[in-house]
Order: C-alpha cells, then sequence, then structure tokens
RNA sequence: GGAGAGGUGGCAGAGUGGCCGAUUGCGUCACCUUGCUAAGGUGAUGUACCGGUAACGGUACCGGGGGUUCGAAUCCCCCCCUCUCCGCCA
C-alpha cells in the first residue's frame, strides 16, 4: 500500500494512479481513505489527551490513603465510560482506513505506458527469427496428442476443464525445462527454495493478491488456506514482519513451485492446448533489496534478463514489451512481460512477467531493513520475475522446434537434461 | 487428533496488578585509552502515530483479538505460532 502521508501530500497522484490502470472504482477509494483520515486526526489528539489525564491519576491513585481514593473514583469511571466511546469509534476509523487504503494502487512509474489493455502494451526489444517451415506446422496439442504426450480428455473428466496430464518424453521436457531454469538462476547466485503451495489470508494481502484476487484463488475454506498462483507470495512473504539487516540485502530466491489459478471469467479463451490451465508448475525469481529506486530498476533489467537468457538458450524467438497502464495489475509500480513466439497463435505469448513494486508490498508485508548508516528502518523494496512456467513454455518449445516427421527438436541446452538426447518422439511417417 | 510447556526490544533473556517502555547480557553506534598476536573504558541505542519549524511534549505497542480493573507485560477467555510427549500417517 502507499503511505498515507504520500496521501495526504499528493492526492491527486494517487488518483492519477487509479485513472492510469483504469480502475475506477479504486479511485474513490483515495477520497474515501483522506476523510477517514481527517476524522482521525481530529479524534486522536483527544484521545490520547483523555487517556493521559486517566494515567495520571490512575498513577497517583496507587499512592493514596482508602478515603482519598474513593473520591476521584468517580471521576475516573466517567473518564473511562466516555473514553470508551471514542475509542470504538477510533478501532472503526483505522479498520475503514486500513481497508481504503488497501484498495489504492500503487503509483504507475512515469516510464509506463499509457493504454487501456494488453493491446496497447508497447514493444521494447524483439529477438530471435520467427521459423519459416517448409511443412505445415502442427499446434503443440495435436503434436503432443499424436505422440501420446498429453492427455486432456481424460483429465477434463476426472478433474474438470483445463486441466491436462503429461506422460512420456513430453513430462521430461517439462521437468528438464523447470531443474535447468532453476540451474541457472543458482549459477547467478539466487537462493533455492521449495515454498509452502497453502498459505494464509496474510500472504495473499501482503503481496497485493488480496483484496481483489478473491475469484482468482482457490481456498480451502476449512482451515482458511489459499493455494498460490505463484510462488511470488510465499517468497515475498518470507521475511514479512522481519527487521533486516542492510548487510544482508539484496536477498535473491528463486522458487520452484505449483501454481494454482481458477481462471474465473475466462471462459472460452483459450481453451484449446496448454496455454491457460488451472495448475502449472513455476520457477519464479524473487528479489528483496533496499529502498533505492535506481537499485530496483537495476535489479528489474537484471531480472528479465534472467529471463532472455533462458529463452535464449531454448532457441526461442521473443519479444519484450511494456505492460501499459490499464494492463497493470494494483500492486505493481512497472511491468515488463515477456513474450514467445508461438507459431499455432501466429502471434506472440505471454511467457513471463517481471514486476518492480518499490516498496508497496513491503508496506503491506511490514518488511523493513535497518540502513547501515543508522537511520531509521526502511521498508525494502521487492521485484519478481518468471523464470519458466510449464507447461506454457512448452508451447513455444515443441512449436518452434517441431520437424516434418512430427517429431521435436532438443536445443543444446536442454540436452543434458534428457540424457543427451537431441530429438523426442517417434516419427509419424 | 489428545496432553503439557512456552511466545517480552536487532538477538538472548529477567520481570506475576500501580515504582515497567520494561533489569541485564550480546550486538550496533560515538568518544576515549592502550605498543607484546587486538583488547579495555565511558556513553548512547525500540517502533509507530498525534501535536510542534525545532528543541520537545503526548499516546499506543511485551504473539494477535476480546474481557476484568480507577490502573494489565503481569489476572480471565478465544485464536495463532514454537517446543516436548502420545496417537495417526506419505
Amino acid at each position: 500500500m502507499l503511505d498515507i502521508k504520500l496521501l495526504r501530500e499528493n492526492p491527486e497522484a494517487a488518483r492519477q494512479a487509479a485513472v492510469k490502470k483504469r480502475m475506477p472504482d479504486r479511485q474513490a477509494a483515495v477520497d474515501r481513505a483522506l476523510s477517514i483520515d481527517a476524522e482521525l486526526r481530529e479524534l486522536l489528539p483527544r484521545i490520547d489527551a483523555m487517556r493521559s489525564e486517566q494515567k495520571t491519576a490512575g498513577k497517583a491513585m496507587g499512592k493514596l490513603s482508602p478515603a482519598e481514593r474513593e473520591a476521584v473514583l468517580d471521576g475516573q469511571k466517567r473518564l473511562k465510560a466516555e473514553l470508551q466511546q471514542l475509542e470504538e469509534r477510533e478501532k472503526q476509523l483505522r479498520a475503514d482506513l486500513q481497508a481504503q487504503l488497501a484498495l489504492v494502487p500503487n503509483l504507475p512509474d512515469p516510464d509506463v505506458p499509457d493504454g487501456k489493455d494488453d493491446t496497447e502494451n508497447v514493444e521494447t526489444k524483439r529477438h530471435g527469427t520467427v521459423p519459416q517451415f517448409a511443412f505445415e506446422p502442427r499446434p503443440h496439442y495435436e503434436l503432443a496428442e499424436a505422440q501420446g504426450w498429453v492427455d486432456f480428455t481424460r483429465a477434463a473428466a476426472m478433474a474438470g476443464s483445463r486441466n491436462y496430464m503429461l506422460f512420456g518424453d513430453l513430462a521430461l521436457l517439462h521437468d528438464a525445462v523447470l531443474r535447468f531454469a532453476v540451474e541457472l538462476m543458482v549459477g547467478r547466485g539466487f537462493v533455492a527454495v521449495d515454498p509452502p503451495l497453502l498459505v494464509r489470508d496474510a500472504a495473499m494481502y501482503g503481496t497485493g493478491f488480496f483484496p481483489g484476487g478473491e475469484e482468482q484463488t482457490y481456498r480451502c475454506e476449512k482451515d482458511g488456506l489459499n493455494l498460490i498462483g505463484t510462488a511470488e507470495v510465499p517468497v515475498t512473504s518470507l521475511h514479512g514482519g522481519e527487521m533486516l539487516a542492510e548487510d544482508e540485502l539484496p536477498k535473491k530466491y528463486v522458487a520452484r513451485s505449483a501454481c494454482f489459478r481458477r481462471e474465473a471469467g475466462t471462459y472460452g479463451k483459450d481453451t484449446r492446448g496448454l496455454y491457460r490451465v488451472h495448475q502449472f508448475q513455476k520457477v519464479e525469481q524473487v528479489i528483496v533489496d533496499v529502498a533505492d529506486k535506481a537499485r530496483s530498476i537495476a535489479h528489474h533489467r537484471d531480472i528479465v534478463q534472467n529471463a532472455e537468457d533462458l529463452l535464449q538458450a531454448f532457441e526461442l524467438p521473443y519479444r519484450i514489451v511494456a505492460v501499459c497502464g490499464g494492463d497493470l495489475g494494483v500492486p505493481q509500480a512497472m511491468k515488463y512481460d515477456i513474450e514467445t513466439w508461438m507459431p499455432s497463435r501466429g502471434n506472440y505469448g505471454e511467457t513471463h512477467s517481471a514486476s518492480r513494486f518499490y516498496d508497496y508490498q513491503a508496506r503491506r508485508l511490514d518488511l523493513r531493513y535497518r540502513p547501515k548508516d543508522g537511520g531509521k528502518p526502511l521498508f525494502c523494496h521487492t521485484l519478481n520475475n518468471t523464470v519458466a512456467a510449464s507447461p506454457r513454455i512448452l508451447i513455444p518449445l515443441l512449436e518452434n522446434h517441431q520437424q516434418a516427421d512430427g517429431t521435436v527438436r532438443v536445443p543444446k541446452a536442454l540436452q543434458p537434461y534428457l540424457g543427451g538426447r537431441a530429438v523426442l518422439g517417434k516419427p509419424q511417417r
């Protein structure tokens, strides 16, 4: 969330943030928060003064004789009753303020392009050559089904739509991709993490998914736990409530986890194949560092580069887009998506999403550090990006590297993870 | 799931109704001192909010939430977490 002080000093910036992000309902939260804050600031000095009086008199009472005590008791009781009413109001206001503040979106950085939705994202880079096939290329689902690598029909029968089962070489490729991703990041100094998949509301709230993302989330009501949609949630929350030393920053983590998304409201979208599914595996990079915008921006470049290096190792054409205001989420200050060429779509499809938040998540998570110079504790900055999400990344791998006989070429970088094999699948003809 | 023990400041660990925002130790910072492989001395050192240009003043916070009381770290209730034992289990 944003600092209430920022709202007081520059409410227009917060309103404009909601406008740029195309979140009209969230815009109203700014003014609601400010009016609650104003009432609270009128109330607090009165409460403080009364408490001060109560405390002083109460302390003195300990030293009084029983008779003298009787004399002040009545006044104390009246004060207490009055105070209780005001305190109730204070509690209500604080809760309301918190609720409204939680709705105010993070300020988009100036380098976020204007735009209403993903069609207005701005391409900033293109890498690799889109393949030209001398034969009729097949979409990944046809290719994989022909090889016996995937079963959508039976998976849907037992688990519902948007489910799949991987078999044989494709199951192995899936795992190879994820292992490659983890090792790439470990080689760059990131600490491997295997996080919880079920988390409390506080973690969802702290990372900015709640309130707002409840419909996207599978929930175990009985235990009050939520299945994560990304390892960003448990890993960014890891140090929530802590006071870190500046010396231990930056914290760099790479987490491999299953991810679960209800995909509510996407009926009829991307229904075929492995693109949009309820459950997948993802390797995610997360950085927690000091409150320094320039460093955050540098980290942002680095984590995008990490993903680019993976795609280049996989010999896949991709492009990078700067996500526009209307397509930006509540907590992000700036986001790059990396889209990889998917022949069946005749287009690039999102495979990575790199976000920087500054202190928006850290503030919600109460994630702070003590600066070396001995200054006041500050909220950390957080960032994250996909390294590899599978099976979605299998789409470009299968489709770009398919061969005329229905087999699939394995990029050199992945061969060591597949027993040295250069080709997957049996020739179809 | 059952029984018990515990959660206190950056960390460790005292404190069982007013003298406690909290002894002490470690760590950190500042200054001083010292010529035998870097040790010793002195002092400072929680966070947040409100008011104030500031100095400063006030309030809240001892896992979280409620309650008792004029007054709660301390007593009562609920929840969460950690540890030990039993049961169950991948």
